[in-house]
Order: structure tokens, then C-alpha cells, then sequence
DNA sequence: CGATAGTAGAAAGTTCTGCTATCCATTCTA
DNA sequence: TAGAATGGATAGCAGAACTTTCTACTATCG
């Protein structure tokens, strides 16, 4: 196929395309001669992939290309993989020394028996985001967290299982994408219906806002 | 206190408080004579929910405006107040009509026992997230939505709890940003973390990839 | 009192990102 | 063989988030 079906079949601009290609996020197509290219069908699934990560994950250009050069990788490695996309999709780091933070996280790590190197990702955005809490005057917020593991630890069994079931390894990488990206754009999607589905069963509560009465026996789903 | 000592404070370079000043982020000062002004502790505070809300939550100028107004607006509602901090952390509508992704979200729905009209930011982001899926071939992501609601449930509990639990409205309304703001980076970071501890559990699993060996055993936590 | 530093407010400038537009020399298509 | 399309290169553009520069003060320290 040639771009302007490329560009058809994807609803990306040929422009755009051009553009992807010089960013170096689409491979180029083969070359019939100096100045026609085909593409395949692999190019417009990259090239959908490629718009999710930008317009669903919010990822940047750059960012989309690092993710893509761990799919690329030769020596493709599903940890490294999984870095790799934490990094890119994770907000840059903050490089906060919050003291407390720091202990609140490791604390956390402790109750929930998990191992963590301390320069991982996961763990440099956690000690962020408690730092920031604080900051703010939330440091209650902190006990929020053995929740979220307990609801993200089913979450990424469920991740892993749908990455290891993938056929091959490039299906498996592009699973770790697909459960990154789509999978917290999901995720917060699915918290907002919670709420305003839990809000809406406590309605008495909440249109009593303040008065700190006591819960209105909430049913559970 | 004066604006060098409100930048000192917060780590924001006075032209920034400016800037944020004359976009509406921030309140004015007391005016004390023309070209003076006086801020308070509240000041400070507003200020650093604003760099919260775009270092951390990637929020843009527009949308900070957006939810503060919530936080200001003179008649409160939290139910109002959840609507539109919710529609400014969720990526821009992709405007997307997937028939199918539509049915899907419906059945999720269904089978959640959810109510929820088809206009709200949460069905549509969670549409737009399925109908991307679908487009890079990954149909069967929908399965993973119940897996997602059983874990959004306790936390919209949890957050609410949180929220009703504030002294004042204006804390509540707070805490509503607050939880959606740095609840969604916490739970991408726990995420990150988990994902990290279940696959280092799973080495061997891992180190196997693309042959689809059973799951060996894998102890829970 | 005067020198120095800080301030509000306005306007213009800067940097970065993510595209678009314009060319040109070719090449496919009718 | 005319007209549209293509690859590749370069330049341009709009928006976002600051940052700089300016003016006309004001506060304060010695």
C-alpha cells in the first residue's frame, strides 16, 4: 500500500506520517524506487499503536520512540521492556529528597513484603507523589496506599497473564504496551464510574456534605 | 508575607507566580499600596496544590483554571465539583463512535449492576480506551475491565471515606482533588510496582518467554 | 536622606513540541 | 503524455508554559 492509503486506512495525515517516519517511530516502507515506497500492514499497525501511546497514554514523541526501542530491541527483554515503558509513561521524575516520604514508601514496601530497589520507577514516582501529598497538607494520604496494592496486585496478575499468554515475544512486548497504556487510561476511567456509581448509592450522605453524619450503610455491588 | 518570600516558600520563581497570578491560578494579594501586595498562608497553599496539579497530574494551565473554579465556586457541589475535575484529568474526548467498544462498556456496566448515563466523561473515556484497544487488535482487553472494577470499588470507598471525612466543604472539595489528582499517579505507581514484584516472582516464567510453559505456581503475597 | 533592593503590572520574547506547508525532482497512472 | 502522487528536505506555524524586560513606584537599611 502506498502512504495516502496508509493514511487513509489510519486517519493520520500524510504529513503526519512523514513526520512519524522522520521521528523515526514508523519504520520506512521498502524503497521500489528513489521515490516510492510500499507499506504494509505491519506499518499501519504500528502506526495505530503509535497514535494510542499519543493520544490515549499522553506520551510524547520522544517518549513513544523509547517505548517503540524496547519493542525494537534485538535482545528483547520483558523486564527491560517493562522499565522501558514504566519510564516513558510515568511523569518525569520530580528528584524530590522528601525524608518522610522516603520512609513512608519503604514502610509500605515492608508491609507488603514486596522487594524494590530504591532507583526503580515505580518507587521514585511513589516516594513523588507522597512528597507532593505532604506538601499539600494530605499526609493521611499515605494510607491510602495498602489499598491500591491490594487492588493493583490481582491488576498485574491479570497483566502478566494476558502477556504471557501472547503467542510470540513481539506480541508479549506489545502486550506490556497495550496493558501499560491502555490499562491505566482504563484503570482511571473505571475509578471515575466507581465514584460517581458509590457517590450517587450515598446520595443522602453526600447532599449532607460536612456534617460528618454516619454512613449510610452502603450496599455493595 | 511578599512575593520573594511566597517563591522562597514554594520553590516557584516569582514570574511564574505572576504568570499563574494573572492566569487566574492564584488569587491576588492584598493590595497594601499600589505596587504592594501582602499573601497569606492560603496563598502558599493554593500554589502548591497548582504545581501538584501540573507536575504531577500533567494538568494543563486551562485545566488547573477549570477545576480551582470548582473549589470556588460559590455553591459547592461535590457531586458538580467530581464531574469536572474528572473531565479535566482525563485525556482530551477522542470523539471516537466504535459500536462495539460502546456494547462492550455497556455490558461492563451491566454486569457491574452500574448505573450511568452515556454522556458522562468516565463512559466516554472508558469507550475511547476500548474502541483503541479494538483498533490495535487488542479485542480481547475488555476482559480485563471486571478485573478493573474489582479493584476501583474499594478504592472509590476508600476515597470517599477520605473525602467525607474532611472537616470543612472546602477540605472536602480538596480532597476530591487530591485523590483523583494524586490517587491516579499513586495507583500507576503501585501499579509499576506490583507488576515489577509479580514478574521478578515469576522469573522463571519470564526467562522462558514465547514458549508458553505453564505458570509455575506462583506464590501470592 | 539617599542608595539599594523589591514590587505590581503590562508587554514582548523565548523555548519546546507537534505538527503543516512548500518545494523539487521523480514516478506512477490514466 | 498530462496530471496526480511520492519521497525527501527545509521551513513555517500555533499553542503552551513560562521568562525577560520595562516602568513607575515603594520599602528599607545605613
Amino acid at each position: 500500500m502506498r502512504i495516502a492509503e496508509l493514511s487513509r486506512r489510519s486517519g493520520v495525515p500524510v504529513p503526519t506520517i512523514k513526520y512519524y517516519l522522520r521521528e523515526g517511530l514508523l519504520p520506512a516502507g521498502e524503497l521500489t524506487s528513489p521515490n516510492q515506497a510500499r507499506y504494509a500492514e505491519v506499518h499501519l499497525h504500528r502506526l495505530r499503536l503509535v497514535r494510542a501511546m499519543v493520544e490515549l497514554g499522553g506520551l510524547s514523541i520522544s517518549a513513544v520512540r523509547d517505548v517503540l526501542g524496547a519493542l525494537d530491541d534485538p535482545e528483547k527483554s520483558l523486564h527491560k521492556a517493562m522499565g522501558t515503558i514504566s519510564a516513558a509513561v510515568a511523569p518525569p521524575d520530580l528528584g524530590v529528597a522528601d525524608e518522610v516520604a522516603q520512609q513512608q514508601v519503604e514502610a509500605f514496601l515492608d508491609r507488603q513484603g514486596w522487594v524494590c530497589r530504591p532507583k526503580s520507577y515505580g518507587y521514585k514516582a511513589l516516594v513523588g507523589v507522597l512528597a507532593t501529598a505532604r506538601e499539600v497538607g494530605h499526609e493521611r494520604f499515605a494510607d491510602l496506599l495498602d489499598g491500591l496494592a491490594r487492588a493493583a496486585w490481582p491488576l498485574a496478575e491479570a497483566d502478566l497473564d494476558y502477556v504471557l499468554s501472547a503467542g510470540s515475544t513481539d506480541e508479549a512486548l506489545e502486550g506490556v504496551i497495550v496493558g501499560t497504556v491502555l490499562g491505566d487510561a482504563a484503570m482511571a476511567a473505571v475509578r471515575v464510574l466507581a465514584r460517581r456509581e458509590l457517590s450517587g448509592r450515598r446520595d443522602a450522605a453526600l447532599s449532607d456534605l460536612g456534617s460528618n453524619a454516619p454512613d449510610p450503610d452502603p450496599p455493595k455491588p
